[in-house]
DNA sequence: ACCTCAGTGTGACAAAAGTCATAGGCCCGG
DNA sequence: CCGGGCCTATGACTTTTGTCACACTGAGGT
């Protein structure tokens, strides 16, 4: 079990509550109900009528599509600080994808009757929300843009050079983490185990990166990019 | 030219201006600027910042992402009575994606500024924008949940589809129209025209469609249904 | 009538993605 | 130390996708 937080400092960090009285925070923290979810537990499933919001305390969760023959696609990971399902509670509708924890996780549910009687004495926070909704749109744009026009390759170098700039420098190169399993790598980048396994042993192979099991070293970040500019 | 029309009707049919007093439709009617486009012309640009939202008055405007290689992803197509671009007014950041006339068309452009002053005096805009936005979130939800689970060809079949529930019904089927180019119906499906001529072809071959030149007819739309069902 | 131009249909390939089966590694519990 | 469970690597193969080249059609313009 974490150690419990005090609620409210916890919402104070989300970007949509940001700018909030401390009265309102209150108002809010009161409200919130703390839920622990272990790893792989769902949060939500598409489809599910949606009651409310979470907010993320710590762990990480991600939001995925899945497939009838067992695919998933990842469309976002939200760590601690982040609001989560904002969306469907403006436009009525169902939840659009799932949610799974990936850690073991803590989060807090906000109903929708409390959200919306927020909203209504603090008009701020529907923009507050537009803001973040408008990042996530780019996003699932950005996804549709790798999709649609490039390789399994070229998207697993784009993960890559995205998890080393929060990487750690060494002395051979940056040093990242990859994902506890190549399947989870896999639904990141739309594809299957066994392309992430088969293209990570090529962009060894060809001493763009070095893998040692889960830790994988990046010695020229530019020389990996170039990779992305050329067809071959 | 198209018969001018009253912006202030124009602008009552639009979703996110609804329940709009008079005086604030007209407020807004006097400082919307027409614009009319032709066929192929550019709206905007990927990457051009945003100084105000677009509402369509007639003629259809696509949204697309465009590939160093030429090829294109319509994200969207929006017709007569829909606004496009609200979200970079809120985030702040640049237009995500380009926006070009599919036909001739009439759009009315609103600036930024008296978007915001509107806003102020009316907080329930915020909430019709995030209504839409939402609306569009789950769009791009389910091109992406096509573009990662589905091949070509039942991505053709899922537009012939969508196209029939407004499509025409005659003594042998449901009519439709497909798009002016293969090219854009490619765009649409996040492919090239070759692969929709050809699995155009092999539907008709099927007997699932039957094709004069742009006309396409559908015999029996729960056949073409079960396709997407089996994988074979 | 003829030329041009944009869009089409198709064959032949090449490349990429995905499937299936198999072998092996690693950790954990008994 | 052994066995089971889970994950990984990899070869062999199929299917799908995309590219290129080329011939054909139909509408418009002069």
């Amino acid at each position: 079990m974490p150690p419990l937080a005090q609620a409210d400092e916890v919402l104070r960090r989300v970007p949509i509550f940001k700018g909030l009285t401390e009265a309102e925070l209150q108002f809010l923290a009161e409200r919130a109900v703390p839920r622990d979810y272990q790893k792989g537990e769902i949060l939500f499933t598409e489809g599910d009528s949606c009651n409310g919001l979470f907010v993320v305390e710590n762990g990480r969760v991600r939001i995925f599509k899945s497939s009838p023959n067992g695919r998933e696609q990842i469309l976002t990971v939200e760590g601690p600080g982040s609001s989560v399902a904002e969306l469907p509670l403006f436009d009525g509708g169902t939840y659009p994808a799932s949610s799974a924890a990936i850690e073991d996780a803590r989060v807090y549910f906000i109903s929708k009757q409390d959200f919306h009687s927020l909203c209504l004495v603090h008009p701020q926070v529907p923009l507050k929300v537009l803001k973040v909704v408008g990042g996530r749109l780019r996003k699932l744009v950005g996804i549709i843009e790798e999709l649609a026009f490039t390789t399994v390759r070229a998207r697993l170098i784009s993960v890559l050079i995205r998890m080393a700039k929060t990487g750690k420098k060494t002395a051979v190169g940056i040093e990242i983490q990859l994902p506890p399993s190549n399947q989870e790598l896999a639904s990141e980048i739309g594809t299957v185990r066994e392309l992430v396994s088969r293209n990570l042993s090529r962009l060894q192979a060809e001493e763009l990166i070095y893998m040692d099991s889960k830790t994988v070293t990046i010695p020229d970040v530019t020389r990996l990019k170039a990779e992305l500019e050329t067809p071959e």
